[in-house]
DNA sequence: GCGACGTACGTACGTTGTACGTCCGGCGTA
DNA sequence: TACGCCGGACGTACAACGTACGTACGTCGC
């Protein structure tokens, strides 16, 4: 390993990881003679090779380290150990980039699904995967949840809840309804529990003392539960609600 | 060719287009002699006097113009015909203006509630009412969305659900759950009609012809009932979810 | 050999949020 | 009446941002 490394080599490190001590030569020593062209490059392995999709990884990557609004094409180049221009030969914009953080972050919904099973079940699988790319991903929830994805990826979701729902047995209308009822409770769930991540985050537990301070009068109910809304487990509320959904939509297929 | 000339663009072209034809005295001609202090003010119409309150409104009037992206300190300050900097006597920082407009909208709900009325109807009017709010401020939706509300506004909204939970006969964990599972569908339903709108405002009907390059293999339900999912009745959708909520929560209401 | 091309890069511009210092007009006290 | 204080309005300044543009270099088809 390393043996003969001539000159001081482009460090060459793929990922966010700054290289200490070189200046990852960025000002090229010479454009002199020596180094014919063709043995010159093959075995040194000079770079990965900037890719869109080494690009939105890093992108990733940073959001879930520091959030979304910690983005900038600067950092998102450091981390490359590239120029900051040199993104753009492979994507066009930042909006561009963020929609490939959405469209990658989307594409992790595991959509397995076994139509063997009872309708209800597989509903609930369903929703329960956008759950847990909601605990895979959660800081880049916001910009997917925020970008339109109507590419196929982002359709696939809706091709599988509209297959469930034929299978209860609703008609068309009423399947396209019960897919969004559905989706809207997955995306708000997640809403919510991305801002008690983020309450959390910034604060030890706020809500404890905040409550105290309310005027009783106005507040009877919220106190009294104090407790019960302090706690937060979110898989728990997350199940409730998703039952009560697909119990009423039972309901509605039976009758039918 | 090198436009090389040093100092001589700058052009200072100031706005976007407000404002036609008056320069709106930003030099201010004179602080100069007469002008009696008692007798002065009150016809001249000085200036409505800076306020938090005017910041924030102002700021909601440009998210709603131009959403919330394009808000910055600088264009409220020059709606406002004041210097950037005098912001800052009024509101910390951005983030907190912005907690300001949540805080604002939030406030706008409307909690009425008639507490002889059967709990389902006042379950559904609650939920109701954070549609209404989305429909009244439908940009600024995300900033609500996005800031925790913590304070006694934002608590309001809980108090009724949990009042109306209590109506309903729920014990204590069984009321938070019922609220957060409500209030998941109503964020929800807001974020999906926000993405529609944007969608809408960006081009004219993207889905039409996005469906049709699908691939029909994949994609058979989706193709199927392109024309309903194409068509976006908000307020049924809306109708139908909460229904499938309410009529769920009875039933687990009447097993009690 | 040579041109065309794709990609990495540096420079530069306009815009953003906001720290800091200055200035002024009205108030409390002497 | 005089004076000093203070809060609010303002200008200047800076770092960080997104990105348009021009350039330099490696590779590939002739």
């Amino acid at each position: 390993m390393s043996e003969a490394t001539p000159p001081a080599a482009a460090t060459t490190r793929d990922e966010p990881r700054p290289s200490p001590p070189e200046p990852v030569a960025p000002v090229r020593p010479e454009p002199v003679v020596s180094v014919r062209p063709e043995q010159a490059v093959p075995e040194q392995a000079v770079r990965p090779a900037l890719t869109r999709e080494r690009i939105v990884r890093a992108a990733i990557g940073l959001i879930e380290a520091d959030g979304p609004e910690a983005l900038s094409m600067r950092r998102v180049a450091t981390a490359l150990d590239v120029a900051v221009m040199s993104l753009y030969n492979h994507v066009p914009n930042k909006k561009a980039l963020l929609e490939g953080v959405a469209e990658h972050v989307a594409n992790r919904l595991d959509l397995a699904d076994d139509p063997s099973a009872p309708w209800p079940e597989r509903a609930r699988a369903l929703v329960r995967a956008h759950r847990k790319m909601a605990r895979d991903f959660p800081r880049s929830l916001t910009v997917v949840l925020s970008h339109k994805v109507d590419t196929p990826a982002g359709l696939r979701p809706a091709e599988r809840a509209l297959a469930v729902a034929a299978a209860a047995g609703f008609d068309g209308p009423t399947s396209v309804r019960a897919m969004r009822a559905l989706l809207a409770y997955a995306v708000g769930t997640q809403m919510r529990e991305l801002r008690v991540a983020e309450a959390f985050a910034h604060l030890g537990t706020p809500a404890a003392d905040s409550f105290a301070r309310l005027d009783p009068d106005e507040f009877p109910h919220v106190i009294a539960l104090a407790s019960e809304l302090a706690e937060n487990d979110t898989e728990a509320d997350f199940e409730f609600g998703l039952d009560l959904l697909i119990t009423a939509l039972q309901l509605r297929a039976a009758r039918a």
